[in-house]
This record gives C-alpha cells, structure tokens and sequence, in this order.
DNA sequence: CCCGATGTGCGGTACTGTCTGCACATCGAG
DNA sequence: CTCGATGTGCAGACAGTACCGCACATCGGG
C-alpha cells in the first residue's frame, strides 16, 4: 500500500480507534484544531486511495476504514528497516535494544516472550501458543 | 529534526553509508537512475536544511552528512511508535517479535541481548557494559 | 586556440499535501 | 415560512517535493 501522509494517519488512527465515524465525529477528536474543510479534505484523498469507504445514513456519511491498521504499520515498519537497518529486522530490534532506554520489567517481558515463540511446540496437549 | 522525504533519505543514506562525496558519485550510486540536476536539486535541499554541509575542493563541491543517522531513525522509529503502538517502544518490539517472523537463532540471540542487558551492573571489579 | 568533459547556478514545470472559502441542501424550532 | 445548525460538493490558494534543461566556468589534450 501506498505511504499514508502526516494528515492522513491523524485521520487513520482515529478510524481504527474508534471504528466508523462522520466528518464532525472525527473533528472533534483530532489531535489539533482542525477545520472541519480540512478534515474533509484529508478524508476525500483517503477515499480516493482506497484507504476508507463510506456510507450515506441519514443525510451524512460514515466513513470507516478498509485498509488495517497491521498493514499499514508493516509498510511503515518496512521503510525504517529498509532505510536505517540494512533491510533486516532482527537487526531494527537489536539496535532498538541497544539504544533505547527498556526497562528492567521490559526487558524481562522481553525474555518471556523471546521464550515463548522460540520454545518448541509442546509434543502434546496442554500448552495453547499465546496467538 | 525535520522528517526527511523519500529522495533526501536515499541521499543521506549514500552519504552515511559511503562518507564525504561529490554530486556525481551520488548520481552514480543512485538506486534508480536519476538525472544530476535532479540529484543537486535534493542536494540543495537537504544543504539548506541543514542536513548536509559541503566543502570545495578543486572545482567541485563535497557533500557531507552532519545529521547524524542515529537521530534521523530515532525520529522515523518516534514517528512508528506515536502511530501505530500507543507511543510505546516496548510495545512496538512485543509487536514485531509476535507478528513478523523471526528464525530460532535470532530469538536466541535476542534472549542473550536482553539478558546482557538486563543484567545488574557485577558488584565488583571486571565487568564493563557494552555502552 | 578550440573543444569536449566535468561541474556549477539558476530557472521552470508538474504534482502532492494541507488548508480554506463559498454555495447549496436538509431539518427542526420559533 | 424563516432561520440557524449541520452536512455536502467543489474550486482553488499555497508551500514543498521531485525532476529537468540550459547557460556558463574551468581544465587538459589535440
């Protein structure tokens, strides 16, 4: 999917936050004082990305969102690993490691995790996988 | 910092990557084929921006980062987490590691990682930590 | 001296992102 | 009915981004 811009992630977030929206619905949340124009105008080059849909409910539309929040986080998550980790993932979380500030429990939930998706699937029964 | 668009990162990465050049060793390194003017027109962007400084040498300019690649990711990898993870880096990393696929050895190695780092300053003497 | 190679400055075009204003439709209260 | 509140469509201003071409300066070889 296309990059979405500054304006229209604003908009992005808060449709998958809170689910479908109109216009004012979404004026009201956004993070700054916004025209409701300029909103509408953001919401009018979403639809014509194909980034939202809407329908007609009354006299106003709701608008909701088709493309998922998951996917457009992968698509920014790869243009950072491409552009400042060698295109490699693993390497994106080493440094995040290295160079931000975790916290001990962070650290230790970390461990927890890395161990529950490295650890074998369990030969039998009981064990359910966290996804 | 200011967010870097598309043509001015492919730049700065060159420049990280490769150090102090002139135009023309841009435009040769380019990764799609771009017209030298083109290239000098981000060039002459990112100077004013101050991303770059450049020095003469003969008849011909040298181009050299000074925003550091370290700030700009952490402003890119801030912009990822305001997003898409609640603002939080640990939430970001539960996410990569639970959603993208990461082999055996890298979790292994990220399970040492976090152990290295997690680990309470030794008491006395040898130990150094890595940063 | 002339010429091509290399490099620079500058101006110009096309498109995008963001924001604004205005005209028009609908609905309920007075 | 008239009016304000609410909602819509559209046209366009405006800065920034990406790209391109042309004119000019310099230098070394024939």
């Amino acid at each position: 999917m296309a990059r979405l811009t500054q304006g229209e992630l604003k908009v992005m977030r808060l449709l998958w936050e809170h689910g479908e929206m109109k216009p004012a619905e979404l004026q009201a949340r956004y993070p700054e004082p916004i025209k409701n124009s300029a909103l509408r105008s953001h919401l009018a080059t979403l639809l014509e990305k194909g980034h939202v849909t809407r329908r007609l409910v009354g006299k106003a539309y709701f608008y909701r969102p088709t493309t998922r929040k998951r996917s457009a986080f992968r698509t920014m998550l790869g243009e950072l690993v491409d552009a400042y980790c060698g295109g490699s993932i693993e390497n994106l979380v080493m440094n995040i490691i290295r160079s931000e500030k975790l916290s001990e429990d962070d650290l230790i939930a970390l461990r927890r995790l890395a161990d529950a998706e490295g650890e074998p699937p369990p030969p039998a029964g009981g064990g359910g996988r966290k996804r």
